[in-house]
DNA sequence: CCTGAAACCTGTCTGC
DNA sequence: TGCAGACAGGTTTCAG
């Protein structure tokens, strides 16, 4: 399900707290809940509980798609993958052993304060992990696309050095951190670059256009608080602005071409080919 | 180094 | 109605 902007948009509600919850910041850990056991990636639930009693939230930060929650010397690390979500509940001060208020909820932090932090994920992808130290985790990843070290001339060279179809090179998170199949599509079609066309190919100015488009592509989901598709919804609207996912065969609003859907790295891919031409076309 | 397939999971939608 | 198959915002691992 998410990617940068609605992780990035379920950080800024558990900061900043809603009308019925508080700000995550500050609250003391009391326990903590396990209903899948995969979804605790390291560690085990008491070793957990043990280490994390009267430790209060530092911090909550993002880097590409993770969550980083800050106790100081130790860290829950979450990822969502497809179908996770994480919010803050009531009546979530202690254990529940048997069964979880929601269903799929797989997780709960317990609060001192009643509240509780919940990671519902329908298809148990998601994972949390318990660490000292997150960058063994993180290393591996690619820049931010936001990261004002990565200019133009930086993006074009790591395109240069790899030779691999563009989308795929987008989804990989050793290349960028962030990007996902939404994004990727959006990106793409906004610089008019063909999803298969390989990353050697692209001119100077095109990898600059497409780091623009990016960059404005998750902006703008950010803007519109995430996207919400299919039964998952966390009330942002970016869905309503799609300009090719999930418009097979609609018109495109630049030219009025239908759009195509293919597979591309295992992933519907959605494109113009009028606007997105493979080979270049002559004027 | 690069690509494609499979695996991990549950749920929804489509077509026959 | 029933049921098989495709598909879903992600990542890892393995074969070729």
């Amino acid at each position: 399900m998410p990617e940068l902007p609605e992780v990035e948009t379920i950080r800024w509600i558990l900061i900043n707290g809603s009308e019925a919850t508080p700000s995550i910041l500050g609250q003391v850990v009391a326990g903590a809940s396990l209903f899948w056991p995969k979804t605790l990636a390291t560690t085990n639930l008491q070793d957990l509980r043990e280490n994390l009693a009267g430790r209060p939230v530092q911090g909550l930060t993002r880097r590409g798609k993770f969550l980083l929650i800050d106790f100081k010397e130790r860290h829950l690390v979450i990822h969502l993958r497809m179908s996770g979500d994480l919010r803050m509940a009531e009546n979530l001060g202690a254990p529940r052993e048997s069964d979880p208020i929601l269903l799929h909820d797989r997780f709960y932090l317990h609060f001192r304060s009643g509240f509780g932090l919940a990671f519902n994920d329908t298809r148990k992808f998601g994972r949390v992990w318990f660490v000292a130290d997150p960058r063994d985790l993180l290393m591996k990843l690619g820049p931010d696309p936001f990261d004002t070290e990565l200019t133009e001339d930086l993006f074009y060279t790591m395109l240069q050095n790899k030779n691999r179809q563009i989308k795929s090179l987008l989804l990989d998170q050793t290349f960028l951190a962030g990007i996902g199949n939404i994004y990727s599509d959006e990106a793409l079609f906004g610089s008019k670059i063909h999803p298969t066309r390989s990353s050697r190919s692209l001119t100077h100015s095109e990898a600059a256009l497409l780091l623009e488009k990016i960059k404005a592509s998750l902006q703008l989901g950010i803007d519109h608080n995430g996207a919400s598709i299919d039964w998952v919804y966390r009330g942002g609207d970016f869905q309503n602005y799609f300009q090719v996912y999930q418009r097979k065969g609609q018109p495109c609003q630049v030219c009025g071409t239908p759009i195509v859907r293919t597979t591309v790295s295992q992933r519907g891919t959605h494109y113009c080919p009028n606007c997105q031409p493979k080979k270049k076309k002559d004027t």
